[in-house]
DNA sequence: CCGGAATATTTGAACATTCAACCATCTTAT
DNA sequence: ATAAGATGGTTGAATGTTCAAATATTCCGG
């Protein structure tokens, strides 16, 4: 992105190929942006300071706190949160070792692993939440109203839809 | 996160201490982290596939060509972007090695360090940015009406600007 | 039933990020 | 002046993530 002088005008400009941003939609996208990052780096701190584990271990548990029999296969669990399969082994593997989690071999199809919420995974996550919700809560609701966040959630509702 | 069954009322419920969310600000909650999720995934996927630098990367590189002198100082750097301190000097090095940017000590401040961005690190921001900004439109600007934009850019400053 | 393609997951090495300790310089108060 | 602290930046190890290859199982056409 570079500063094109004098052009501050408010419809796209199509320079060559690539239609560019006005103004103001670049200085959307970097608030969009940035406050993004702030956010996730927040929440993701505080939930690791008060209660052990990172954000994109909270997010594995607590689909398994809400999955029936609170089980999920690996895969179904990685599309969920938007991960890649090999992350959420990763990921898995050190939920295992805290005995938070455990694997279990699929019952209809071989090839599958269910992930499986232990009674002390269980624990955990509810102990998280609730750091998590303050935190969202706190954080991101109460600086909006009402309308602003129902409009960012459909939005971003949207963004992901459209993401093929 | 669990779903405490039978509680789909519209209201902030009290539970002792910790103000849970509705059914609604949960799933707007969710639709936000996800979305913002799989746009930065993608954003970035494309512009490492296609210009071979990460997102990261992008930015820095893209805050020292709109820089005066396309100069910063690590610190300003990593503030602007959002990132640690060290992640800074641990990309800058790895973009040091491309030749996009060398080190210069501060002329006022025998502690600073300033980036400066190389021609050949202009080039490829420049480059780049076509990738970034095609994506930006298609993505995230091409799925919400103006209005919706704005609204999204608006929330996320505020966010950030309470984020002390 | 067989073989090849597709799917599910894991593995380990390469790479990126965080974390805490560190060094240097600047600032302030005495 | 000088010592104490604050600030700016780097370092290397620990940790987390990605990437490509490997393994196992299922699916499907012949």
């Amino acid at each position: 992105m570079f500063k094109y002088s004098g052009r501050g005008v408010s419809l796209p400009v199509m320079t060559g190929e690539t239609p560019w941003l006005t103004d103001a939609q670049q200085i959307a996208w970097r608030n969009y942006l940035r406050g993004a990052r702030a956010l996730e780096v927040r929440l993701d701190a505080e939930l690791q300071a008060r209660s052990g584990m990172s954000l994109a271990e909270y997010e594995l548990l607590s689909m398994l706190s809400e999955a029936p029999s609170r089980r999920m296969r690996m895969s179904a669990l990685a599309d969920m949160v938007i991960q890649s399969r090999s992350r959420v082994t990763h990921t898995a593997n050190r939920l295992q070792e805290r005995d938070w989690v455990r694997r279990q071999p699929c019952a209809n199809d071989g090839r599958g692993v269910e992930l499986v919420l232990t009674a002390a995974g269980l624990a955990a996550v509810k102990d998280a939440s609730d750091v998590h919700v303050r935190g969202v809560q706190e954080h991101l609701i109460g600086q909006l109203s009402a309308e602003e966040f129902a409009t960012v959630g459909n939005a971003m509702a949207k963004v992901r839809a459209g993401l093929t």
